[in-house]
DNA sequence: GACGCTAATTGCATTGACTGCAACTTGCAC
DNA sequence: GTGCAAGTTGCAGTCAATGCAATTAGCGTC
């Protein structure tokens, strides 16, 4: 294998460790004293780390206190939805796959858990929260194209996303309604049952 | 009256025509260049104005590529979902709702349209239009939660207002489909009918 | 244990968004 | 035309974010 290479060891590790201590200072910071009086410069510093590496890990200091990064779904999950599973009612398999992401969104769950309080005073946060979940609809947009030969469905690429993007952040909101109780996709069947309810009207 | 001045003539007037000019430019030459080659210098000198100038029109330079305004509600309208109407059934009066701020969205239709169409070559602005989206369910949030007291409801305010949120967008990028027919509002039917079958598997 | 290779960190300079403040201009009422 | 209030502008300053080039550090090889 020429191009990729095992990422060997120590590397790997600091690179988790340090992207790990600057969400932790970033948290922590802008908690203390809100987002608009925390610079970069300053929770590099916190993380012993420059400003300009910084921006080697996150794009912005809201993605920091996020502690946003890129989601890969499970190869499993994924064919399977692509091929017109699990269960080939499209509604079931979205919950799946949702629980997929959710599962792999936060592997730290303290750090989902300090994150979503940390939204509720910093509505700026919401935003790009929400932002985030558009690159995951998009992901899944590409995942219903294809299972679109498999299995056809009358409803567009586009609602299916804004729905499956509902479901996400309903979740995390119930999650932080139930005091933060297991994990965000344990909440997910309660999410589907009140737009169902809703829509029943 | 002593507080609120009739907001003369001339006045209103410029400022009216103002912010459309700002508008104007921010489309005209982001459709030229792209969002990040063209800095608001140059949008504010296109309109005659100044940079200051611009910033006490829109709060960033995206904004004012959307054309992004306060929104408001049709008093009566409003009163009228409160009290638990028009028909007493949540989905419907949230439709009518819905409809009602997305008429008063884009006063002008040909602006929004340019609008839709740079989302799509800029996906940045993708983000801020969903962001201004959550202005908009946090002002139909609070409608909800007097609205309660009349006609409760078992589904939770977050997910209601999600769902509007969902509803706004979906009529937008109909509309878009269906090359701009119409306004935007008369897409929403169409809207509710993909969620509804969506969920009914 | 030195050698080279590549990944990662860092400093530096630069651009441009955005804000506060204080002076100024302009529309409007009397 | 005088005075008031709203709106505009210039100026100085802060800070996020990026590109570039130099340096450092991990890792495999001999």
């Amino acid at each position: 294998m020429p191009t990729s290479a095992p990422p060997s060891n120590a590397r790997a590790r600091q690179k988790r460790e340090r992207r790990l201590a600057l969400i932790e200072a970033a948290q922590r910071l802008v908690g203390e004293r809100g987002l608009d009086d925390v610079t970069v410069e300053e929770i590099s510093a916190a993380a012993g780390l420059s400003t300009r590496t910084f921006f080697n890990y996150f794009d912005s200091k809201d993605d920091a206190v996020l502690g946003i990064q890129e989601i890969e779904l499970d190869a499993e999950v994924r064919a399977e939805f692509v091929s017109g599973g699990p269960s080939g009612r499209l509604m079931t398999d979205l919950e799946a796959l949702v629980a997929g992401f959710l599962r792999n969104a936060a592997p730290n769950i303290e750090q989902g858990e300090r994150a979503m309080r940390l939204m509720i005073s910093e509505p700026r946060l919401v935003q790009r929260h929400i932002a985030w979940h558009q690159r995951v609809v998009g992901e899944l947009e590409a995942l219903l194209a294809e299972r679109r030969t498999a299995r056809p469905s009358p409803v567009d690429d586009d609602t299916i996303g804004m729905v499956a993007g509902l479901l996400m952040r309903a979740s995390a909101l119930a999650w932080a309604r139930s005091g933060y109780e297991g994990d965000a996709a344990a909440h997910l069947p309660e999410a589907v049952a009140q737009l169902r309810l809703l829509l029943d009207d």
